[in-house]
DNA sequence: CTGTTAGCGCCTTCAT
DNA sequence: ATGAAGGCGCTAACAG
C-alpha cells in the first residue's frame, strides 16, 4: 500500500541507504544515481513517513498553540483567529506544522502540554495569554522546552515573548485625544488581571500626567459590561458632574458595548463623547460612526511569535537574554469617532 | 534523557513487553505486576513516544483542518474561530490532536493535504469550505482518505458533510418578516459562488412564493460591499420606487455594512427598513439596534464535524451512503432590528 | 501470565 | 560513491 524507501531502492536497483542519501541531499552521491532515484520516487509516488523520520531524528517539525479557555477571552475570537493565521503562515514557510490545543482548566492545559512535549509530538509551544502565575510556564521553563509567549509576563523575566508596547500605544492614543483638544478623558479597562489592561492604563495615566491633565478615579471604569450592562455603565458615566469628553477603550469589542449604551441614551459620538479603541478589529470601521483604533498588528504578532519560536527550536543557544522581548509596532487609525474638537468651557 | 519502556522494564525487573501490556491495559496481566509497573512509570516520569507508537500502529490520532485562504473568507474570522473551538474540543475528548493548515492557493493546499496524509501525519481531514470543483476533494476521495466537509457540495454527493439546512433557515427568517407584516422584502447575498449564498437565496424565494409575495430582481443585491461601498449600495437600494420594508442579509458581518450605510443616509432601523441576518455573531447583539439573526450553531457544527470524522476514521465501514449528511439545527434570534410591523399602504 | 523475537520506515555509523 | 548493519521506541505475534 505505502511506498517506502525500500521499495524505491529495489525498483531502482540501489540500496536503501542510497535512496535515503538522495532524500537528504547528501553531497557524496553520483548525479546520475540521484536523478534516477528521484525519478523513480516521483513515479512510484513516494512520500516520506514523517513518524519514522521523527522517531530517529528526535524532532517533529511541528509546534503547538495553546488556546486560552473561553472564559479568558475578552479579546474576541477575531483576535485569536488573526493571530493563528499569522502563526500558521509563517510556520508553513519554515516547514513546520501547527497543532492546536486547549484545556478546560489550567490542569488540563498542563496535561496537554506535557503530553505533547514529553510525548515528542511537538518541538515547542506558543502561549496565547499571560496569566500571573502559570504552572504551564513553570513546566516549560524548568524542563527547558522552547516556547514563546504572546503577551507579557512580569513574573517571568527572561522568557521569549512577542508583544506590543501597550504602554506606548495607550500613551499615543491618549495624546491623540489631547491634541484634539480634550482635557477630561476617561478610560474603560478590561479585566484587571490581564497585563494588557494594566499596561494600557499606565500609558493613559502617563499621557495625562505629562500634559498636566487631571485623572479622576471615577473616570476609570472596568469594562466587563459587554452585553446588557453597557447601557447602565454609560448611564452612570455620562451623569458624572463635569463628565469626560473623550474615552479610551481598551478593546474595540468593548467599544461596541459603549457605543450601544450611548446610542440608547441618545448621545452622539464624537460630539458628546469621543472614542478611541484598541486592536482595530475589522468591524471597527463598519460601526456607526467608525471607531478610531490602535492597530496592534495582530497578524504580525502571530507571524513573529512563530518565527521566534522556530528559531529557538533550531538554534537553542541564541537566546542570551537581552533580545528576548520582541515588540511589534502599533499605529493609530483615526476615524470619525475621534474627529471632533470640543470647545473650551 | 528520555525515559523509555525499556528503562521502566529494567527498573521494574520485568520485560519490556510486560510494560507495554500494562500500558495498553492488556487483560492477561497480574494485578500485582501492573500496579508495580505503573508506580515505577509514574516515579520515572515515563511518557509514551507518540511517534514510535504511530509508526507501528499506522495511525496518528490526529486530524487536520484546512483553513480557506483569506480571500474566501467572507464569513469572518469569528466564524472560523468558533468552528475551530468546536472541533478542538470534541477532538480532545476523543483523544485526537488537531493540526491546522492552509495554503496560499489550491495547489498549495493540495500539496499540504497530500503531504500530511501520505506522510501519515494525520488520519483525516476537515474541510472548511465548499467550492464548486475541488482538487483537494478529488484527491481525498480517490485515495479513500477519511474527510468531512463543513458545508455542502452539490457536485460530490456521497461524501461526509456537516451543514445547516440553509434553505430552511432562510425560509424561516423570511417568514418571520412576513409574519411581522412585511410584504416587500429584499435579499442581500454573499459571493454567488458560495453554496451557502445560493441556498439562502433559495429559501428566501421559496418563502416569498409560498406567501404569494412578489420578488423583484432589483431587490436582490450581491453584498460584497463590506467596506466603503455600503453607503452607495444602500443609497441605490433605498431610492428604488416602492422599495422593500425589510431586508434579509446573508451574513451579520454584511449587516453591519448595511447598517452603516443606512445610518449615513439617516434611515432608521427597523422603522425604515427591518433587518434579519445570519450567523448570529457575538456583535449582533451589540450593534445599534441589535440585529435579529439566525443562529446556525457554529460551535456545534465544528463539534459534530470532528465527531463524524473521528468516527469515520475509527470505523471506516459505517458510511453506507444514507446517513452521510449531518444537519445542525438553526434558530431565529429576534432582536430590535426586526421588531416593527409596517403599516399597510 | 510473562519473555523473546521481529519488525514499523527511516537515518547513521562503519565498512568497502 | 555505495552497501550493510544497527537502532530510534513501541507493538504484536509467537512461545513458553
Amino acid at each position: 500500500m505505502t511506498v517506502t524507501i525500500k521499495d524505491v531502492a529495489k525498483r531502482a536497483g540501489v540500496s536503501p541507504s542510497t535512496v535515503s542519501r538522495v532524500l537528504s541531499n547528501h553531497p557524496r552521491i553520483s548525479l546520475e544515481t540521484s536523478r534516477k532515484v528521484k525519478e523513480i520516487m516521483e513515479e512510484m509516488g513516494y512520500h516520506p513517513n514523517m513518524m519514522a523520520k521523527s522517531l530517529v531524528s528526535k524532532t517533529t517539525n511541528s509546534i503547538c498553540i495553546i488556546l486560552p479557555k473561553p472564559a479568558e477571552e475578552l479579546f474576541s475570537n477575531l483576535f485569536f483567529m488573526e493571530l493563528i493565521r499569522g502563526i500558521v503562515t509563517q510556520a508553513g514557510r519554515s516547514g513546520f506544522d501547527v497543532l492546536i490545543s486547549s484545556g478546560a482548566n489550567e490542569k488540563e492545559e498542563l496535561e496537554a502540554v506535557s503530553r505533547l512535549l514529553k510525548g515528542r509530538r511537538v518541538d515547542g509551544v506558543i502561549l496565547l495569554y499571560s496569566r500571573k502565575d502559570d504552572s504551564v510556564i513553570d513546566f516549560l521553563e524548568s524542563n527547558g522546552y522552547p516556547f514563546v509567549l504572546v503577551g507579557r509576563s512580569d513574573r517571568y523575566e527572561n522568557i521569549l515573548s512577542v508583544d506590543n508596547d501597550n504602554v506606548m500605544a495607550a500613551f499615543d492614543a491618549t495624546n491623540h485625544l489631547i491634541t484634539m483638544g480634550h482635557e477630561r478623558i476617561g478610560f474603560v479597562s478590561g479585566p484587571p488581571n490581564l497585563i494588557v489592561s494594566r499596561d494600557r492604563l499606565a500609558g493613559y495615566q502617563k499621557a495625562m500626567e505629562e500634559s498636566g491633565l487631571e485623572i479622576r478615579p471615577e473616570w476609570i471604569v472596568e469594562g466587563e459590561f459587554l452585553q446588557d450592562s453597557g447601557y447602565r455603565a454609560m448611564s452612570f458615566f455620562m451623569n458624572l458632574p463635569n463628565r469626560p469628553t473623550a474615552l479610551l477603550v481598551v478593546d474595540d469589542m468593548i467599544s461596541f458595548g459603549v457605543l450601544r449604551g450611548l446610542n440608547e441614551l441618545k448621545y452622539t459620538v464624537p460630539q458628546d463623547l469621543a472614542l478611541v479603541g484598541f486592536n482595530n478589529i475589522p468591524l471597527s470601521e463598519l460601526s456607526s460612526p467608525p471607531i478610531s483604533s490602535i492597530d496592534i498588528g495582530i497578524y504580525h504578532l502571530g507571524y513573529t511569535a512563530s518565527q521566534v519560536l522556530i528559531q529557538a527550536i533550531q538554534q537553542p543557544d541564541k537566546d542570551i537574554g537581552y533580545t528576548n522581548r520582541f515588540i511589534i509596532p502599533h499605529r493609530l487609525i483615526v476615524r470619525e469617532s475621534s474627529m471632533y474638537s470640543p470647545g473650551r468651557k
